[in-house]
DNA sequence: GGACTCATTTATGTATACATCAATTCTGAA
DNA sequence: TTCAGAATTGATGTATACATAAATGAGTCC
């Protein structure tokens, strides 16, 4: 299937952070990963820098590389960024996407709010996650979309951790595809301005649904 | 000095690609760097990756890493994010941003405006690095600093590629001081919406004065 | 003469032994 | 008991031998 190691253990990798079996704070060590995923140490080592080039892990010299501790100031600078910068990317978006990507777009909504059926936890966040990438992807500006992809992965840390966001009924269930909706038309209507305003809108909700307990 | 081989192979790899030794569309190959660094190809390697995991660098298959090529359009999506995301910094440079950060940009115009002797041609790339690059950090944000100094340095390789840029008298050496001297005085008022209107617009006619002839 | 196959070349990908460094722990004397 | 400093530990950093895959080119068969 997956033919290079260095492929493996990074998408590895990013699924155990994903999944929470390493918290903020904890230290992923070479060797041990080298164990878990039967690979020598060369391949993990190769994933693990290339994480910390990303700015996913941060490095401490000698001791190895830590999932960023969370904290509510820098959660404010994810979304600040990941707001403004998702924005622009919407905006670019509504004027350069062509039918065909709006379409996707739209059949992501459609989706999500059920029209295929019920969604796990699970399925929400993938077709969430497919939504906002597809955007910046549709901006067509490769460096906004490779920021955007980043600010998203790193918000997503924060939406992990308070995971309650996807649990809550008050929450992203009701708001989220709807936002989400108005963003597509404003797209489909080529207006690039509002499709950026509801864009920052809506990362704006998300991080205050998030962090109304801080 | 350094002490870490992969520091060093990274700086010299950064060096040799600022200074023109590789064109966009060069190979740059491991074993080769290794062998000019005197160093092993592990650390060679290691700073490869971690320039491709960073966007400085595009890799091929079981070909190598690669100088990504320039054209008129990758220029424009630089130039384009760039202008928004340090536009973005500039406006939070104002506000968070210490006096003592303040007057360490204020330096540096004066000494942009030949008040400390002649500046060559490298002492002008320098300094006006450090003057984005400073506006980057003491928007206090490290993740608007991640894009700024990714941008920034993308933009650089049109900059090198296209080196009129310093040379032609019309061009950055007179308006280049001035607008940053404008841009620092809008920070010092606090003024956030004005530092930033004028950080785009800055960049703005960078990119402008770069590629009058295309 | 052209195209197809297979060996060669040349690069990256991988494993592993060894070096280094920082933190910690253990020990011995004041 | 406590402190200093040496030995140990446990991790990353480095070098190198070997594996593998993709491009290249030569040789042969139609």
């Amino acid at each position: 299937m997956a033919k290079e190691k260095e492929k493996i253990a990074y998408n590895e990798i990013v699924r155990l952070i994903l999944e929470n079996h390493y918290k903020p704070g904890d230290f992923l060590l070479e060797t041990e990963l080298a164990q878990d995923l039967n690979l020598s140490r060369t391949p993990v080592r190769h994933a693990l820098s290339q994480l910390v080039a990303e700015g996913i892990l941060d490095k401490k010299k000698k001791k190895g590389c830590v999932v960023p501790a969370v904290s509510p100031e820098d959660a404010r600078h994810v979304f600040f960024a990941r707001e403004h910068i998702e924005g622009l990317a919407a905006a670019s978006a509504a004027r350069h996407a062509k039918q065909e990507d709006i379409e996707t777009l739209k059949h992501l909504v459609h989706r999500e709010f059920g029209g295929e059926g019920e969604l796990s936890k699970m399925d929400y966040v993938h077709i969430n996650r497919s939504f906002h990438l597809g955007i910046a992807r549709f901006s067509g500006n490769k460096y906004l979309e490779q920021y955007c992809r980043h600010s998203f992965w790193r918000s997503h840390t924060y939406i992990f951790f308070f995971d309650k966001y996807y649990t809550d009924v008050t929450g992203g269930q009701e708001t989220g595809p709807r936002q989400h909706q108005g963003i597509v038309e404003a797209m489909e209507n080529r207006n690039e301005e509002k499709a950026g305003n509801l864009m920052r809108q809506h990362i704006r909700t998300t991080f205050e649904q998030l962090f109304v307990k801080l």
